[in-house]
DNA sequence: GCCTAATATGTTATAACATATCAATTCATT
DNA sequence: AATGAATTGATATGTTATAACATATTAGGC
């Protein structure tokens, strides 16, 4: 797998909207946290921050040496136990098929929470690496469910991956 | 990951009916080969073999085990070749959530080979472990094309992992 | 049959991804 | 401050997959 350049949000300053979008987005995990009664501590925050200032799903071990710039002691535990309580409290997916770790973009909050369980879906560009999630719902989810149904199979809410071409591969 | 206990078609008898099923998988791809100009070696047939003779998907390390107690000298790459040939051929797939392999069960043959190409699925039960493989077609395939195609993607006919129950755990 | 090029396999080492274990620290609660 | 639970540090190991290079086998032209 080759993977483009990353970003570090203390040392590479991103524009002001970006990091403001992260602020925003660490604000709320702190809150979701709180309300769950989450310790959301340095150590989570740190590698959600880094995470959140990509552009692009990232390894666990990107992740670590992304980490050790400011924490140069980090070991593999430190990078997997984050991602662990990050993805149990759905602030970040693992993508499964790259083996590589995202921030969930809560397109899920507000919709129906009890009966719409956060169930989404990533489009993988295999052109330029794009991981965009969306939600998988409507026909889509309808018809996912009944197929599995003819097969006598309940579906349950893991993440779909799709893989393809971008709008801007396919022009391309 | 825990596996239920394999079985080695040489040293463990099978039914009468699941060998003569086997035979004729290895037939199939001893003709499926020929015909594309690929060669189905005595190693690749070794690996193919031994898949067949499961119920349950393998893992490559799984598979080096057991290819082992024939093969004694066999190494990591003498498997990853082997899977890596029969699924450029079509004749194996691998399961990117659980890291496994299991052989193609063909039921794209036949249908449209043009038009329609192979876009397998996979229901892979999270309780027994049961793994189908279905195809990818109709209204399922419809909606996932055009949901992608509402977000400007462009979809590939990489295989779908679906997990959940399957009818026996659904009731237990 | 013999040569040659391509393909396949053997062999060793290492890359890439992830977890087990236990000690030390931190933190909320009493 | 003492307690116990959760978190982190530190070391080692387990699991999955590929790189690199040598050797062997095969197919096809002569
Ligand atoms: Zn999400
Ligand atoms: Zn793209
Ligand atoms: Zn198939
Ligand atoms: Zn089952």
């Amino acid at each position: 797998m080759s993977r483009a350049p990353l970003t570090d949000p203390e040392h590479a300053p991103v524009s002001d909207s970006a990091a403001g979008d992260t602020e925003r987005a660490l604000a709320h995990a702190a809150e979701h946290c709180e309300a769950h009664g989450a310790r959301f501590t340095k150590a989570r925050r740190r590698v959600l921050a880094l995470l959140l200032a990509q552009q692009q799903p990232l390894t666990a071990y990107q992740l670590l040496d992304l980490l050790r710039e400011h924490q140069p002691g980090a070991q593999p535990p430190t990078v997997y136990r984050a991602l662990d309580f990050l993805m149990r409290n759905e602030l970040v997916h693992r993508i499964e098929s790259t083996n590589s770790y995202l921030p969930c973009n809560h397109q899920h909050c507000g919709h129906h929470p009890a009966r719409d369980a956060h169930w989404p879906q990533f489009l993988l560009c295999d052109s330029c690496g794009e991981t965009r999630e969306v939600p998988l719902d409507g026909a889509l989810r309808q018809a996912l469910t009944l197929q599995a149904r003819d097969y006598g199979f309940e579906v349950g809410a893991r993440p779909l991956e799709l893989h393809g071409l971008c709008a801007a591969c396919r022009k391309a």
